[in-house]
RNA sequence: GCGGACGUGGCGAAACUGGUAGACGCAAGGGACUUAAAAUCCCUCGACUUCGGUCAUACGGGUUCGAGUCCCGUCGUCCGCACCA
């Protein structure tokens, strides 16, 4: 009875229409079931979905269909993060409208991911750039506002002087800027701040209570906020700097070290450094020239450390007769402590390189254990690592942290012009959030600007503050602020004419709230706060490890925010996290260097040897290194493509199968292959055994012999893979079920002979079909159908496990001998430690290690292993 | 530069809290079926070996009856760094 190969293009377009017709996938936010709320980190509408999409959108999925067996009221929503720059360069490069670009670009990918059948509820779908979601972002903002979360600040911004325009980091290559090619300046700009500090603690704190987040992303974000605890000292100028200053406040988590200080350090933008520029232009030069480096943390440590002294000397407040210069240095950061610190070469290695550079004192002042005082001296390496204090006069001896009290006691003591020359300080690396973006796809800032009361917030009833349609890039800068009409408003305040806010809202703003907007996503407030209370915290949110920090950060500060406001009430919006790894593929490159897609290329393997020619030309072409798939090295496989040709189930198969979903995965043609041949395999098991094994009225627990074997292995199978999908090891889940549908196989082939086992075999082919079925969902149904069921399996409960067969009678526990495995001896499950010592020994193979002497030791684990110590 | 992770056969990997290293899949080799091919099915598959074993989880040490797993150090690869999303 040949079994007609399975078409997965007509199977699956029918059970995605069946799905939608009995919107099996609405949920209800009445439905009395415990609720899960499974989220996957919406996607940014670039084009069309890749690889990665694929993955993240198929462990969600199997998350949700899994729970839903598992009869929880499932939330499974989609929606669209959709402002953002590429919509924007779209425009400048093709003259289409960002908008049209974007619900374009949404319209081709809703498409895509309804051929995955994945099993979301459509009716909760939307965009960032929808009007209804951003006029109740702006109603956020305004609430913020009134909450004293938000105020407005200078800040430096990318500026490029030929495009007349602001530049993101990333757009800023080498100091230049990516299409003008001018060298990039900085610009200081008045912005609009989210006062995500006012949270650092409680953001800090609270990380320990999300126990199921990974532990890297815990430590990750643990250190962004940076929490240190040090010491604000105030160093004393010989006479007053330009700006009046008679003293100069830095901060330190290293007063430890005070001894060894050897100069200070003035940030460029630090007042002082500026003050002086005026009247030195050498500094001034200078200062323009760390301003070109760029905006980014990475660009200014990564640079050679350089400096100016300003001429300026500080007294040490430790021993007034040592006198300190005062440079402005390129690695100091304006927004961290003061702007100013004193370096201690010996003990910090961008001091360190600082001092060699300019021929600066370098001083040890902490001795490394059993280190000799005389001889120990700093070479190219600072030494930041535990030990003694020495060449410290009162602090000589100490530990470092009783240095560091010592120190802090003595300075709060001293006075200096009449204040305490230091204080303790518990400093952030964390800075506000900066909202304000120079560009037009994006949420307006709903404010206006009047020249007689100054920055007013729109009215609430006056919402949305809606982006204009008519706008054109063909001028460099924002649109929104030369359109000629739509700055035009009045004041709110006192009804004249005023102008309103052109900046518009960071894209993180935007991914900051929709998980609460999924809950209630027509609702004509942010949120429902009864929706929001039944389903929020997301009890799984899957995405990207490149979201690690800034994404859920800004997200548990907006959640406290929105609770402050009364939106939500909660503090923590997600309460497991999971991170997945990319999709990786080999590049290719051609002999002109050119990247080269995987359709281009044709791959032969002699001798193990792996050569790769042009598919066209047969020129020779270059392997080059698995990397991410990305557009410019040309190494992506579209998702399409592979549907069309081997069926959704088999490409989520895929992605779910071999590499742990947490790690980098690789896309190879054979793979695919692979699962295309196991779905294959499952179709014809499944259908010979409708046809072959047939239910029977029978009790399965009377089952002896195979039929038992083989009910022990679907129960143990079941057991394991439950676990599995439970803490989402996919990966595992996938091995356990390849390892069933072989052991089914096998029995299989004694179907039709005896009713006992032909009712196990049916009952393994309904448990194996419900077990893929997260997975592969079209798959399932349709075995499912051919295993006669009228209900659609993925409205089916999850199967229960049958504890008692779990357990084996005899188990089998392997004997080591010093430690070596020799042999393995069968045992009753129960036996006692003394019956295992006792047969192990009589094992020939244990005789004969021991050569007829007692043995020193025997270790016995129950039901684990034995190890005899000759 | 700072912060974080990862490293096991030809390849992706498995191994629950320290207890049989390599399950499962891919690739490869051999065989069956076939006029042939595809598909399918069966077998082999870490290295060395005097066939007793020996060596193997990036590398070098340590703790333990026992280490892929714990500790110290080294090397390599990848990710994030606040205006990409």
């Amino acid at each position: 009875m040949a079994t007609e190969r399975y078409n997965a293009r007509e199977v699956e377009a029918r059970w995605q229409e069946t799905w939608n017709e009995k919107d099996v996938f609405v949920t209800h936010n009445d439905d009395p079931r415990d609720k899960y709320y499974v989220l996957e980190m919406f996607p940014y509408p670039s084009g069309r979905i890749h690889m990665g999409h694929v993955r993240n959108y198929a462990m969600g999925d199997v998350v949700a269909r899994f729970k839903r067996a598992m009869d929880f009221n499932v939330l499974h929503p989609m929606g669209w993060d959709a402002f953002g720059m590429p919509a924007e360069n779209a425009a400048m490069q093709n003259n289409v409208h960002p908008k049209d670009w974007t619900y374009q670009n949404i319209a081709t990918m809703r498409d895509q991911l309804k051929i995955m059948g994945l099993s979301l509820d459509w009716s909760r779908e939307f965009a960032t750039c929808d009007v209804a979601y951003y006029t109740q972002q702006q109603r956020l903002f305004l609430k913020f506002l009134d909450a004293g979360l938000v105020y407005r600040k200078n800040a430096k911004v990318n500026w490029d002087p030929v495009d007349m325009t602001v530049l993101a980091n990333e757009q800023v290559i080498d100091g230049r800027g990516w299409r003008s090619g001018a060298l990039v300046e900085q610009r200081e700009l008045t912005q609009w701040f989210f006062k995500i500090s006012d949270y650092s603690e409680d953001l800090l704190e609270a990380i320990d209570t999300l126990d199921r987040w990974p532990d890297k992303v815990r430590l990750m974000q643990k250190n962004w906020i940076g929490r240190s605890e040090g010491l604000r000292v105030r160093f004393e100028f010989f006479g007053a700097a330009p700006t009046g200053d008679t003293t100069l406040e830095i901060f330190t988590t290293r007063p430890d070290t005070l001894f060894g200080a050897s100069f200070m350090g003035l940030s460029p933008d630090h007042p002082i450094s500026i003050k002086l520029a005026e009247t030195n232009p050498e500094l001034q030069s200078f200062i323009d020239e760390c301003r070109r480096v760029g905006t980014s943390e990475e660009a200014i440590e990564k640079a050679e450390k350089k400096g100016i002294d300003t001429g300026l000397r500080v007294k040490h407040p430790l021993d007034a007769s040592i006198e300190l210069p005062v440079y402005v240095a390129n690695f100091i950061l304006i927004d961290y402590g003061t702007g100013a610190i004193f370096a201690c070469p010996a003990h910090d290695q961008r001091d360190l390189d600082f001092a060699r550079k300019y021929g600066l004192n370098v001083k040890p002042v902490v001795l490394p254990k059993d280190a000799d005082p005389a001889t120990f001296e700093i070479e190219d390496e600072a030494f930041t690592e535990d030990g003694t204090i020495f060449n410290s006069g009162f602090m000589n001896g100490m530990t470092i942290a009783d240095a560091k009290q010592a120190v802090a006691e003595k300075l709060e003591r001293t006075q200096v012009n009449g204040q305490a020359q230091a204080k303790r300080q518990v400093n952030y690396r964390l800075r506000d959030w900066g909202i304000s973006r120079q560009r037009y796809w994006g949420c307006p800032i709903p404010v206006i600007h009047c020249d007689s009361c100054g920055v007013v917030p729109e009215k609430y009833e006056n919402l949305p503050v809606k982006l204009p349609d008519d706008i054109n890039f063909d001028k460099p800068g924002n649109p929104l602020d030369r359109h000629p009409t739509w700055r035009e408003t009045s004041c709110p305040n006192c009804g004249k004419p005023a102008k309103r806010e052109s900046d518009t809202m960071d894209t993180f703003v935007d991914s900051s709230w929709y998980f609460a907007r999924f809950t209630a996503p027509g609702c004509d407030q942010p949120t429902d706060p009864d929706a929001a209370t039944k389903w929020l915290p997301v009890d799984q949110y899957i995405g990207g490890i490149e979201h690690a920090i800034l994404h859920l950060l800004y997200s548990r500060f907006f959640t406290r925010a929105m609770q402050k406001v009364g939106a939500v009430d909660l503090k923590e919006p997600f309460k497991g996290l999971f991170t997945q790894g990319m999709v990786t593929h080999e590049t290719y490159k051609s002999d002109q260097g050119e990247w080269l897609s995987p359709a281009e290329i044709k791959i032969n393997e002699t001798n193990g040897n792996r050569i790769a020619v042009h598919a066209d030309s047969g020129l020779p072409v270059t392997i080059g290194a698995i990397e991410k798939m990305s557009k410019s090295k040309k190494n992506t496989v579209d998702p399409t493509d592979i549907i069309e040709t081997y069926g959704a189930d088999t490409a989520r198969w895929f992605m779910l199968s071999d590499s742990p979903p947490e790690r980098d995965v690789i896309w190879t043609e054979e793979g695919v292959q692979g699962s295309w041949r196991f779905v294959q395999r499952v179709w014809r098991l499944v259908n010979d055994l409708a046809t072959n094994a047939r239910r029977h009225e029978i009790d399965l627990a009377k089952s002896n012999g195979k039929a038992l074997d083989l009910r022990r292995a679907t129960h143990k199978t079941l057991d394991g893979v439950t676990k599995d999908l439970e803490a989402l090891g996919f990966n595992r889940a996938v091995a356990k079920l390849y390892e069933f549908t072989n052991v089914i196989g096998k029995a299989a082939q004694q179907a039709g002979k005896d009713q006992q086992l032909d009712a196990c075999l049916y009952e393994a082919a309904e448990c194996l079909v419900q077990m893929f079925a997260p997975m592969m969902p079209h798959l399932a149904e349709e075995c499912w159908s051919v295993l006669g069921h009228k209900v659609l399996v993925s409205q089916a409960k999850w199967p229960s496990v049958e504890k008692t067969l779990l357990i084996d009678e005899t188990i089998t526990m392997p004997v080591q001998i010093n430690g070596k495995r020799r042999g393995e001896i069968s045992v009753p499950r129960e036996a006692s430690k003394e019956d295992v010592e006792a047969a192990t020994l009589q094992e020939d193979f244990v005789k004969r290690a021991l050569d007829g002497n007692p043995p020193r030791k025997v270790i016995v684990v129950p039901q684990r292993i034995v190890n005899v110590v000759a």
